[in-house]
DNA sequence: AAGGTTGTTGCCAG
DNA sequence: CCTGGCAACAACCT
């Protein structure tokens, strides 16, 4: 579930919270979850795949790491880890299996929010400084690089590296400057189809690459293989993905 | 129905 | 000191 499109999505759903005023927490992450109650949660603000509960002197940040999930309202599924509660006035909202941690909110003034692909502060011309700092690094490991396209996950890199018509074990100090555009413009593009299709529940039934078996453009077996320092799964067509190196 | 995985941290060896 | 490799986490899909 979580790449940086499904986190838009659950920060949709946890809005309506900016602003009202903690009364109860639990759950089992390690953090002091006392502190938390009557605090107003002032801000929710997401960073890629992590999200933000900003109060007053401090903030949450949650991770849902490859299964969290979670819940607004009601614990519709309660064998599942409840990690973390946080109850309103008449509501709440529930996170499971994730990554809790409390930050300092000075924390928050260190991150680049201009790496986030789907934030309106991305900065596609900083992407392409990162990227052409790293001629030696392959771009399946550039775009799963949460400092240069944070948000961007496994599933968003085969798709985009379909898209482009790139090898994913292709170096990036090989690639023209033109596919390297081409790259950062459909990291973002693709994050929003994605976005789109997910919140419509048809998001599977786009994939052209991701767990596919026959390549839709030619109809030649598709190549899957543990490619890049991550080791991570590749989809990709040897016909029609040109390998730069 | 067992095995893999949409992700990251932290530990250990070298 | 740094780097690389991999176990751990624990739920859903096929």
């Amino acid at each position: 579930m979580p790449e940086g499109p499904s986190i838009l999505l659950m920060k949709e759903s946890i809005q309506k919270f900016e602003g009202q005023k903690v009364t109860e927490a639990s759950g089992n992450a390690k953090i002091d979850k006392d502190i938390l109650v009557g605090k107003t949660l002032q801000q929710i603000k997401t960073f890629g795949k992590q999200t933000y509960l900003i109060f007053d002197d401090v903030a949450i940040r949650i991770h849902l790491l490859m299964f969290g999930s979670h819940s607004v309202d009601e614990q519709t599924k309660p064998d599942r880890q409840l990690r973390l509660a946080l109850l309103f006035s008449n509501s709440g909202m529930y996170f499971y299996t994730c990554n809790v941690k409390m930050v300092d909110k000075d924390f928050l003034a260190t991150i680049d929010w201009e790496a986030d692909v789907m934030s309106d502060d991305w900065n596609p011309s900083k992407a392409e400084k990162k990227i052409k700092a790293n001629p030696d690094m392959m771009v399946c490991d550039a775009l799963m690089d949460q400092d240069i396209f944070s948000g961007v996950g496994n599933i968003i890199k085969n798709e985009v590296l379909f898209r482009i018509g790139v090898q994913p074990e292709s170096l990036l100090g090989k690639m023209p400057t033109k596919k390297i555009k081409e790259l950062i413009k459909e990291a973002r593009n693709y994050s929003f189809d994605f976005l789109e299709w997910k919140r419509d529940f048809t998001l599977k039934k786009h994939w052209l690459a991701h767990t596919k078996k026959i390549c839709p453009k030619c109809g030649q077996k598709l190549i899957k293989k543990q490619t890049g320092k991550g080791k991570r799964r590749s989809f990709f067509c040897e016909n029609d993905q040109k390998l730069y190196q």
